[in-house]
DNA sequence: AGCACGCCGACT
DNA sequence: GTCGGCGTGCTC
């Protein structure tokens, strides 16, 4: 029912734009699109004077604006919504927990391909005609644009080979010679392949035998008439088709020619058509390996049902190979069977391995993957695969809990303990493992918490009996656990048994897995050949002139890197400081143990495994696939070695500064060097036979984390770890919020600082705020940074509260006449 | 975040 | 005299 009131009431949109500013920004909908508009929808608008934005409708209403006039949305580009009202509020819930901006939630949610990008371009005004009025530049330019009817300010700076033209085209638009409009393109282009089939009139068999005999006397129209029938047997089902055949099928290598297809195509026996089709279909699918629990999988499988009927979150600890993937894949069916999504998150680098390929074996084409590594347009199509129902469950990164789930059933985030579930850079810098709990919460689902070595937290609350929890204490199999030794690197050196950094225990070891064809993997967490340079007679070091911190040595390209800022050099040949030529290496990396290990076994076949070495789309996957095949004798590597990796024949895990990891100056140290190093050890073989042998190498063998690493105690070092996190109010008891103040002049950095903290001191008191102190690398991008941490108690503080009150302050300081241009930085639940 | 507007130094 | 530096303020 329509009324004459109705139909002249306007309709607004309150949209999200994905901009750093807080408020919604209301728009008016055009007439014509009100009966489409939704929420959900993305919508295309002018944002200022020359900003087109894609933005999404977060409320539609009919309440104008009071104070200024709304401007119109250009374009609807949804009919139906891609984003789902369960999202927009898990993206509000983000932006109010993590103290970001809705605009910034939205910016990384939505994949690069369902932002569409808008290109300024210039026209020439046909109705201009006064050219007397232009300089000679101006001239040239109106010409060129006249010449190629539109063109965009980068393509007119080549042309005329000027370089900042904006000036000169400000000038043009003020004399009416041009036009400037925006040019909006949609990035995400569907798959499509290019096919032909038979058209009707040659669907029987007699108008096909009468078509291949005329064609005598052309026989490459009748070869690729078999070439067709043979690859589809339309005599047999002639539904087959409806399917046709690729077009590359004919392609020219077998002395196939396109224009033959072309002739049959012009004379109405075949038909050309395109199909959209899914970037994920190369990947193999052999439907349902049948899996068969073990006992004590099936145990840990009925527990977690049962406990999940009482609580929202259940963290399963199972001890590294204690077969926890059984144990989700199981759950993961229940709940599908059920109608209900799930989503299983990873770390990003336990994603592209074994793991995947294992749970689409299972899983088929009901699995989605979202992954960092793939292209704008594959991220889309699970994006929209995931809205009309094509992925019940998907698989992915941090980035995957902003998918359009409507329906979820079940979270499952595995090594919960991973730091790498925080966003640290840009804004939202959020916990996709805190935030998944939000999210289930809102979808009334489940969260499993799945780790060897969980974190300190979610311990904490399965302690408490805030999450449920569920033990795995034996090895999948009974597979043997890996024995260790501790090598005490003092007195190696004394004995002078020390060859560089290798200890004589585990030269033995690698010399006798070269003998046996067995493999080795070596742990040392610093990539780079040496961290830094040193000259022997002035003590010069190579530092980065961006950042405080060393320059780092790498051989194979021979550069130094700084680790912060990418700022690469040349090596100095001799000390850039007093000349001379004693400039050594200090210290080791990844690369020089690489090297090492080529002087001491020429033979032994050494691959590295860094960020260095990983970093095009497949090259992780190759060199685990080499290692898997044997390939490999000794996989050096950082904390990648540490992660999602399953080989039989590793009997051997050297870890080289376990004190390095140990004695990190953070108070996470302890509980991060237990998971770092009981995930290498991890790593050794899980043969039943005979266990595998991990390594250590340390100067104080005596050290209790150890001791706990060496006999799996975690719960050991938990127990040993709590009571200092209590003492000086650290997580779990607390929750952390770090601030970090930025600006290129020290003393106007650290005084915004000192400002900030003291306002902060007034309300919270001072046992609450620590700093603001310099951190560890003082200067990054020649920015210099001072941090404030702020310690809140879980159950005394109002958390929501107190952070509205920093917010406060924040800006308060921010908008500080005298502190001109401070960049700060708030990082919830900083990790 | 961008982008425009506006007010002061070194140059065609 | 202008070009252009970046400080300031706004974007529905």
């Amino acid at each position: 029912m329509t009324s004459l009131f109705e139909e002249e009431t306007t309709l607004f949109a309150d949209l999200i734009l994905p901009v750093p500013i807080p408020s919604l920004f209301t728009y008016r909908v055009p007439r014509e699109m009100s009966d489409l508009i939704k929420v959900g929808a993305r919508v295309i608008v002018q944002f200022g004077q020359k900003r087109v934005l894609t933005a999404a409708v977060a409320r539609l209403h009919t309440t104008p604006p009071v104070k200024y006039q709304a401007k119109y949305i250009l374009e609807l580009l949804d009919e139906q919504p891609i984003i789902t009202t369960r999202q927009l509020e898990l993206f509000n819930w983000i932006a109010e927990y993590y103290l970001c901006n809705i605009g910034e939630v939205l910016n990384v949610a939505l994949p690069a391909g369902l932002k569409i990008t808008s290109q300024s371009r210039i026209q020439f005004n046909p109705e201009f005609d006064y050219y007397d009025l232009l300089t000679d530049l101006e001239q040239v330019v109106v010409d060129e644009i006249k010449k190629h009817q539109t063109l965009s300010y980068e393509e007119i700076e080549r042309l005329v080979q000027k370089s900042n033209i904006t000036a000169l085209i400000k000038s043009l638009v003020g004399k009416r010679a041009v036009i400037l409009f925006e040019e909006v393109k949609e990035k995400y282009k569907p798959k499509v392949a290019k096919k032909v089939r038979l058209t009707t009139a040659y669907l029987t068999n007699d108008s096909l035998v009468k078509l291949t005999s005329s064609l005598d006397k052309v026989p490459k129209q009748q070869e690729i008439i078999l070439r067709y029938l043979s690859h589809i047997p339309v005599y047999n089902n002639p539904d087959l088709n409806l399917k046709g055949l690729d077009k590359s099928v004919f392609s020219q290598d077998d002395g196939l020619s396109d224009s033959a297809l072309q002739t049959l195509i012009k004379k109405g026996v075949f038909e050309q058509f395109e199909i959209f089709i899914s970037r994920f279909d190369d990947i193999p699918v052999s439907k349902q390996a049948e899996i068969v629990l073990t006992e004590s999988q099936t145990k840990a499988s009925r527990q977690i049902h049962d406990l999940f009927a009482e609580k929202e979150v259940v963290l399963l600890h199972g001890i590294t190979g204690s077969g926890k993937t059984e144990v989700y894949i199981e759950l993961i069916k229940q709940v599908l069977e059920n109608g209900s999504q799930v989503l299983f998150l990873l770390p990003e680098i336990a994603l592209t391995t074994q793991i995947v390929v294992r749970l689409r074996k299972v899983f088929g084409d009901v699995m989605g993957i979202y992954h960092s590594k793939f292209s704008d347009n594959e991220r889309v199509e699970v994006w929209k695969g995931i809205l009309d129902g094509k992925f019940q469950f998907v698989v992915g990164v941090r980035s995957s809990v902003f998918l359009p789930f409507n329906n979820l059933g079940l979270i499952i985030v595995d090594e919960e303990h991973e730091t790498s579930y925080k966003q640290h850079d840009p804004a939202p810098r959020y916990n996709a493992r805190d935030a998944a709990v939000m999210m289930a919460y809102m979808h009334k689902g489940k969260v499993l918490l799945g780790s060897a070595t969980p974190s300190l937290e979610s311990y904490f609350h399965a302690q408490n009996g805030r999450y449920g929890l569920v033990e795995m204490r034996e090895r999948f199999g009974n597979a043997a656990l890996p024995t260790f030794e501790l090598i005490d690197t003092k007195k190696e050196k004394k004995s002078k048994k020390m060859k560089n950094e290798f200890s004589s225990v585990l030269l033995e070891h690698l010399e006798y897995n070269l003998k046996n064809k067995e493999q080795t993997i070596l742990f040392q967490n610093r990539r780079g050949y040496s961290p830094y340079l040193q000259c022997e007679e002035c003590n010069w070091i190579s530092e980065c002139t961006n950042c405080d911190v060393s320059l780092t040595y790498h051989m194979k390209v021979g550069e130094l890197r700084c680790h912060y800022c990418g700022h690469k050099e040349e090596v100095p040949r001799t000390c850039p400081n007093c000349g001379s030529p004693k400039v050594k290496t200090m210290g080791y990396g990844t690369e020089k143990i690489e090297d090492e290990l080529h002087i001491m076994f020429p033979e032994a076949r050494v691959q590295r495994m860094d960020l260095d070495t990983t970093r095009a789309k497949n090259a992780y996957q190759q060199i685990i696939q080499e290692f898997e095949d044997g390939g490999i004798d000794i996989l050096v590597g950082t904390q990648m070695v540490s992660k999602g990796l399953d080989f039989d024949n590793v009997s051997v895990v050297g870890i080289f500064d376990a004190d390095r990891i140990i004695h990190f100056p953070e108070f996470r140290a302890s509980e991060r060097a237990f998971q770092m190093l009981t995930q290498v050890s991890g790593r050794a073989g899980r043969r039943a036979n005979r266990p595998g042998k991990v390594l250590i190498q340390t100067a104080n063998p005596g050290q209790k984390l150890l001791e706990r690493v060496v006999t799996g105690d975690y719960i050991g070092m938990y127990q040993a770890e709590l009571p200092e996190r209590e003492k000086f109010n650290y997580p779990p008891y607390t929750r952390l919020i770090k601030i970090t103040v930025k600006h290129l002049d020290a003393t106007v950095s650290k005084r915004a600082a000192v400002i900030l903290a003291e306002k902060l001191t007034q309300n919270l008191g001072s046992s609450r705020v620590l700093g603001p102190q310099p951190p560890l690398v003082e200067r990054v991008r020649n920015q210099f940074l001072f941090d404030i941490l702020i310690k809140l108690e879980r159950e005394k503080i109002n958390f929501k509260a107190a952070k509205s009150f920093i917010q406060e302050k924040v800006i308060d300081v921010l908008t500080d006449k005298t502190l001109k241009s401070i960049h700060i930085v708030i990082d919830v639940d900083c990790v």
